[in-house]
RNA sequence: GGUCGCUUAGCUCAGCUGGGAGAGCAUCUGCCUUACAAGCAGGAGGUCAUAGGUUCGAACCCUAUAGCGACCACCA
């Protein structure tokens, strides 16, 4: 057995584990085809990301399932990878070429596409070596990315296969246009931000009428240019009448028709919309609805179009100002309320998402939404928590086509070829030499790429080989075990595995969707780049290593609620790491050699008849032994059901108050004593339920119990990652289990405190002395007190005249207990130990002193602690040179 | 507007199928005790948001109300 000597410090040992697993290949794929298959695909990550918090809590949930998983003997594979996060990426690029004076066009789309993949280069990966600091221990011989070939194939089948269904269809639709990334997005994409503005009530002149006027209210006058129509609800009494007639547009002096339509509000502003077809998705859908002309007001780049010279090139805004300007001059402006509405912005660059007509690829999601559905309400697949059921189908029974075309060049360029001459579309997985329809061979591929989540939704399958369906992978992790991610991308993201999941491989991807919240600071906003309140998990696997990390993201916390990250937890997780650390350090100093431990536990544990000799083992360890048992059990049950912080919280409290705090205490005797079996015997219990409860911690805290783990006795080469689960024992009858116990805790909290008042370390066994004249009692405590092994000496006296004066005195119920005061420390022994004293608190001051100019811990306070540490140490000085006073004259 | 969630100690939160009100941090008292002061022993602190109901029994189940939050839809 080797002995701990240092101080708990991750980074000793962190980093050189990972490497070492690694190197043995533990992450690797195990060939044993016997054992069940357990699979997790990683949610792959922006290429050029850099890991945050989300990403901790993310990879640690599915680090503690598969290395629970792997522990339990499952054959295992996590897969990782990343995104090529098309629009993302392209920016990046963008913004990179802007900075170098070029653009997009200058270069074409072949030499862009290097920059891009230079870039990729460049910054990709990152993400992969922070997932290895936080110790994920995923199959990194597996690693994919959506752009590589054998993904990109994939996209390619997909999008030929649905084509032929019928199931992707090219059209002319309404789409939400990012002006400034300059293409489409989809639905999910667009996020609504509140903004003030005011709402303009303009009238119209109803035709023929000299005063008749109809009030329409909008919040974007600039548009009206391009209305055709202006519509009221079919039921509303006010306007019945004008229903069929026409109005005048004014500043266009055009005339244009007044119809009803369900969709408006009748108490909404005056009851009354205009219909501008080009600009808005209900105007569009009800222009559709009433073949109303669509006029465009704005040009390519959202300036003013030339529908008045005027205004040609103007800003929007502008455009606005000058707009109503007119409007009042001519006495058409009503009135302006000030009005607080949503407007439409662009996820990823925040700029305005303005609605646009123009040709797009499309999914039909209908059906494909269905199934998906249906998939869950029949339970085949399942939502952890179950509440996001809901989301998820609220989302897919009010599905909208999903626009899969981007105008970007990084990403997956759709397989479609227009012909030259005839312009039928082609759609190949590759360039067809010659047209379906005419046979000419001058073919033309679509600009568009694939948005990026079309190439994601089929993470969980491209990764295993398909479209081939006869790899051995596919065959074996296909669908896999457990999704693990986040609330927010429900509907982005698992929804639209589920539906190409069914769809292209007629089963659903995964059998459990685990859902966990986001992790916000700790007021309990968002983490953002804006607030710059983000937490780099970088920053505290440097200071507190990758362990505490873990365990403060999980302690405590339940699956799909949020998280708000305090920086105490991280104090209690290394506190706790601290904690195990010092129990391994006293347990690898104190125990009986290995050789000897080992013998026992085959004399202890009958193999066949799978029970324990209970006759070599004494109360207090029955009592661990059993709770360790509960505590198996308890965090066993507690994994399979995806309640990671209860079960976190299961082994802290496990290991800190009931063998830490007591066990570790009530062994003490036993293990300074001279009675060799008595150790050996202690030893044992001590090693292995240590041992079990790291075994227990590893999947969450993986580091810190490895390295204990391979310090303890060694049963057989073994490493902790690579060990198995363990299994509970079954349990001890006894019935005066608790009480006993308690009667023990009492009895070492007064002894500690009597050997504390006398300097009497337990390692010196002091002679117990007591008396009575009861000789049962005698009799029964004497065998008390050897078996708990307080004392190795035991002497009794028949009344107080035979007690030495100098004894310390313990009341025990009616029985009296002396100490007696030989093995008081002699004067040496107290310089040695003010001396210590002194070091430590010099010490214990310059710490002190760190943190005090430490900006990170200023919500510990520590000033007044260090205050009073510097008084004690004063104080320790002065005790110090008046006991050296002391012993100068002793020695006189 | 629709759906869902939250409300438990000063703070942050656990509390699985209904029976004991809990943890960490903070606070107070006593301790440098040979694994650990990053610690130990002990204490204080709660009408489990409110009001009803079901039950022998409710933090937990039902109904209503209030506050906060999220998502979806709408916002001319």
């Amino acid at each position: 057995m080797e002995k701990i000597k240092d101080k708990y410090n991750p980074k000793d040992f962190e980093e050189k584990l990972y490497k070492d697993w690694e190197s043995k290949g533990y992450f690797k794929l195990s060939d044993d085809r016997s054992k069940e298959a357990f699979c997790i695909m990683m949610p792959p990550p922006n290429v050029t990301g850099k890991l945050h918090m989300g990403h901790a809590l993310d990879d640690t949930i599915q680090d503690v399932l598969i290395r629970y998983k792997r522990m339990r003997g499952y054959r295992t594979l996590w897969l990782p990878g990343t995104d090529h996060a098309s629009i993302s990426t392209e920016m990046k690029v963008v913004q990179k070429l802007k900075d170098e004076g070029k653009t997009k066009k200058d270069l074409g789309r072949e030499k862009f596409l290097e920059e891009a993949w230079d870039w990729t280069k460049k910054y990709g990966g990152i993400i992969q070596s922070q997932q290895r600091k936080l110790g994920c221990s995923c199959d990194w011989d597996r690693n994919r990315f959506t752009l590589d070939e054998g993904m990109s194939d994939a996209v390619l089948e997909q999008f030929v296969r649905l084509y032929k269904k019928g199931l992707i269809y090219k059209g002319k639709r309404m789409v939400n246009w990012c002006t400034s990334c300059k293409t489409s997005i989809s639905d999910a994409e667009v996020e609504y931000k509140e903004e003030k503005s005011h709402l303009w009530h303009i009238r119209y002149k109803i035709t023929g009428t000299k005063d008749q006027y109809i009030e329409v209210a909008t919040t974007r006058p600039e548009t009206m240019l391009g209305d055709t129509a202006v519509a009221v609800h079919p039921t509303d009494e006010r306007y019945k009448d004008l229903v069929g007639k026409t109005c005048i547009l004014p500043i266009m002096n055009k005339e244009i028709p007044i119809i009803a339509d369900e969709f408006v509000d009748k108490d909404f502003g005056t009851g009354c919309v205009k219909i501008t077809p080009a600009h808005d998705m209900n105007d569009y859908q009800a222009g559709l609805r009433h073949n109303l002309d669509i006029i465009e007001v704005f040009d390519e780049n959202f300036k003013m179009g030339d529908l008045v010279p005027e205004y040609k090139g103007m800003d929007l805004l502008e455009a606005r100002e000058k707009i109503v300007e007119k409007l009042k001059e001519i006495g058409a402006l009503v009135k302006t309320e000030d009005y607080v509405h949503n407007v439409a912005k662009c996820e990823r660059c925040k700029s305005t998402i303005e609605p646009k007509i123009s040709t797009q690829w499309f999914v039909s999601m209908k059906d494909l939404a269905k199934r998906a559905a249906d998939n869950v309400r029949q339970g085949d697949t399942r939502f952890i928590p179950k509440r996001y059921e809901k989301q998820y189908f609220n989302w897919l029974d009010n599905i909208q086509d999903w626009c899969i075309s981007r105008q970007l060049w990084w990403g997956h360029r759709i397989p479609a070829y227009y012909c030259d001459e005839c312009g039928a579309i082609n759609v190949a997985k590759t360039k067809p030499e010659k047209c379906e329809k005419c046979g000419c061979t001058h073919l033309t591929q679509d600009e568009d790429t694939l948005d990026t989540w079309f190439s994601s939704a089929l993470w969980p399958f491209s990764t295993l080989g398909w479209p081939n369906t006869d790899t051995q992978d596919y065959k074996d992790f296909y669908p896999t075990q457990v999704l693990v991610t986040g609330f927010d991308i429900i509907t982005f993201w698992v929804s639209r595995m589920m539906t190409q999941g069914l769809e292209l491989t007629d089963k659903a991807p995964f059998k459990d969707v685990l859902i966990h919240g986001i992790v916000r600071d700790s007021q309990g906003r968002k983490m953002s780049k804006t607030l710059g309140n983000g937490i780099d998990p970088l920053d505290i696997i440097d200071k507190y290593g990758a362990d505490s990390l873990r365990f403060s993201v999980l302690s405590g916390t339940t699956m799909g609620n949020d998280i708000r990250f305090m920086p105490e937890k991280l104090e209690q997780a290394s506190n706790f790491a601290n904690k195990i650390w010092n129990a391994a350090k006293f347990i690898t100093n104190s125990i009986s050699s290995d050789e000897e431990v080992i013998e026992f536990s085959d004399k202890v544990w009958d193999k066949d008849k799978k029970e324990y000799n209970s006759e070599l083992l004494r109360i207090e360890d029955k009592w661990i032994l059993n709770k360790l048992d509960k505590l198996i059990e308890d965090v066993t049950k507690n994994l399979e059901n995806y309640d990671l912080g209860i079960a976190l919280d299961n082994i802290y409290n496990f290991i800190w108050n009931e063998f830490c705090d007591w066990y570790i205490e009530m062994c003490k005797p036993r293990l300074y004593s001279d009675n060799k079996e008595m150790k050996i015997q202690v030893s044992y219990v001590l090693d292995y339920v240590f041992g079990i409860s790291m075994k227990l911690l590893h999947p969450f805290m993986p580091f810190v119990t490895s390295e204990i783990y391979s310090k303890l006795v060694k049963y057989n080469d073994k490493e902790l990652m690579v060990s198995k689960w363990p299994k509970n024992k079954g349990k001890f009858a006894f019935d005066k289990e608790e009480a006993e116990i308690e009667e023990l805790k009492k009895l070492i909290v007064e002894i500690r405190n009597i050997r504390s008042q006398m300097n009497v370390h337990p390692s010196k066994k002091s002679k117990l002395i007591f008396i009575t004249e009861n000789e049962d009692i005698i009799k029964e405590s004497e065998d008390f007190l050897l078996k708990l092994g307080f004392a190795n000496k035991i002497e009794f006296a028949k009344n107080e005249k035979e007690i030495p004066e100098n004894a310390v005195s313990i009341v025990m119920d009616n029985i009296k207990l002396f100490i007696p005061f030989d093995e008081l420390v002699d004067i040496k022994e107290e310089i040695e130990r003010l001396n210590n004293e002194k070091k430590r608190l010099e010490g214990e001051v310059l710490r002190g002193e760190k943190m005090l100019s430490n900006p990170g811990f200023v919500n510990k306070a520590p000033e007044k602690k260090v205050n009073e540490e510097r008084e004690k140490l004063a104080n320790y000085k002065n005790m110090l040179e008046s006991v050296e006073q002391r012993l100068a004259n002793f020695q006189k």
